[in-house]
DNA sequence: GGAGCTGATGATACTTTGTCTCACTCTTTG
DNA sequence: CAAAGAGTGAGACAAAGTATCATCAGCTCC
């Protein structure tokens, strides 16, 4: 799946130098720890796979990233602040309460929605949060089955 | 507009005190600063309000108004968190990001839409957060007459 | 109306999640 | 290779809220 020279830690990298930041260890380290993360995780937790980098070098890291893209903020229903790949371009959250499972919305009608309030409600729309929150099927039927 | 016995104030210790909560008079203080807001607010703003009530009071107040689902929270574009009179009942807000004005979104197809992703995903959706941003109809047209 | 039970309060410490500052270091580029 | 300036890290600071705990005050019962 890692094609050679293009692994996701080197995506995330190249995304920083396509923007004219510089390529250094800390954000080496940085990219390196984000691309080890199976599901959306907060900055601190990332800090603690990174003891030998500063504090706010993790936070400026985390912030360029969100900014390029290739990172989205996750709000979860606690009220914390997740990050997680972003898979480029606008989109949104179904977020499993129980396993932390995400699953990205793309191309659904909220779109459309919006614009139907947009003159429905005389406001010049410019931008939305959705999350979506609930079970995933998994844990639905572990819940059914130790029911 | 007011009726005798039931301002909005009275409104909102009636509601800690129909789930068992006293009333007291940093509660009533509270709930007169909360009746005067015009829009949402912060726990800050309304602190700044209160000098003679606790920090801690007016947070645990405003949990519980929140709580008993008279007050709402907003999630601004900027990330802060504003508390405002919720009119009983889900709903979901158009916040204009130029004058702060809000609107609430009542039925809107939201649900149906969630209920479309439910099936598709299979995913057991039991919540979800929305808040949309953009420009009022007045502040499009104060922009226009300037620029 | 008073006593007392217990919830409520407020001062304060603490926590979390981030941002700012600034002296120093490392990348990049000419 | 050396200078310029972007990037870093330690630590101070900030915002927003929670936890603790001794004290206070509503409410209920009599």
């Amino acid at each position: 799946m890692r094609k050679r020279g293009f692994s996701l830690e080197e995506q995330l990298l190249d995304t920083l130098e396509e923007q004219g930041y510089r390529s250094t260890s800390p954000r080496r380290a940085v990219a390196h720890a984000i691309a080890a993360q199976q599901r959306h995780f907060t900055a601190e937790e990332l800090r603690g796979l990174l003891p030998a980098v500063g504090r706010a070098t993790v936070y400026r890291s985390l912030k360029l990233l969100v900014e390029s893209g290739v990172l989205c903020r996750v709000l979860l229903e606690d009220g914390t602040l997740h990050y997680q790949l972003s898979h480029r371009g606008h989109h949104h959250h179904l977020l499993c309460v129980d396993c932390g499972a995400s699953e990205d919305l793309l191309g659904c009608d909220i779109e459309a929605l919006l614009q139907e309030l947009s003159s429905a409600h005389d406001f010049q729309i410019s931008g939305h949060w959705l999350e979506v929150y609930g079970r995933c099927l998994r844990c639905v039927r572990t819940q059914a089955a130790t029911a």
